[in-house]
DNA sequence: GCCAACGTTGGC
DNA sequence: GCCAACGTTGGC
């Protein structure tokens, strides 16, 4: 079992809507590095920080678990999509998505207040904030809901 | 809106 | 394969 943290824009798709889909496809991650790691090692089961960016409040907001694996990201044939890639092979997708099912919200925990704990200093939000799909130390992840559920 | 970090593209 | 130009991310 594996801990994840999933980057989304609140006001593109927010943990509020998740909760309202229950189950939402994770479309549109167009980063190399990302991708690989969403065909090869997010898992049925794993689980999943949602993290809000870009918005006025950012910082992990909740928790969801993986709930179907890598499967083509069919916008990427779609010109009417945002996330199109018209240099994309129908025969060999270049760009896949998951599952994710919504869990739970979790009080805010915000990017200032992850920066200053220590035992975060690791993180990879921490270290290279721009990785939209990263992985979560199970160490990591429990300063994370410690610091969301004190007590 | 600014801008630093960093990923991608394309000429050579 | 190098690297400059360019585009995107994302915090502030």
């Amino acid at each position: 079992m594996a801990y994840w943290l999933f980057k989304t824009e609140p006001d593109t798709f927010s943990i509020d809507t998740l909760k309202a889909q229950g189950t939402a496809c994770w479309e549109g991650v167009r980063n190399y590095q990302a991708r690989n790691l969403m065909r090869d090692e997010v898992k049925l089961g794993d689980s999943v920080f949602i993290y809000h960016s870009s918005c006025k409040n950012v910082g992990v907001v909740g928790i969801a678990t993986v709930s179907r694996e890598a499967y083509p990201d069919h916008f990427q044939f779609d010109p009417e999509s945002p996330y199109y890639d018209p240099k994309s092979d129908p025969d060999n997708p270049r760009w896949i998505m998951v599952d994710v099912t919504y869990q739970r919200h979790l009080p805010l925990v915000s990017l200032a207040a992850i920066k200053a704990n220590p035992a975060l200093e690791e993180m990879v939000l921490v270290k290279r904030s721009r990785l939209s799909i990263q992985p979560v130390t199970e160490a990591q992840w429990q300063a994370i809901l410690t610091m969301a559920e004190p007590g």
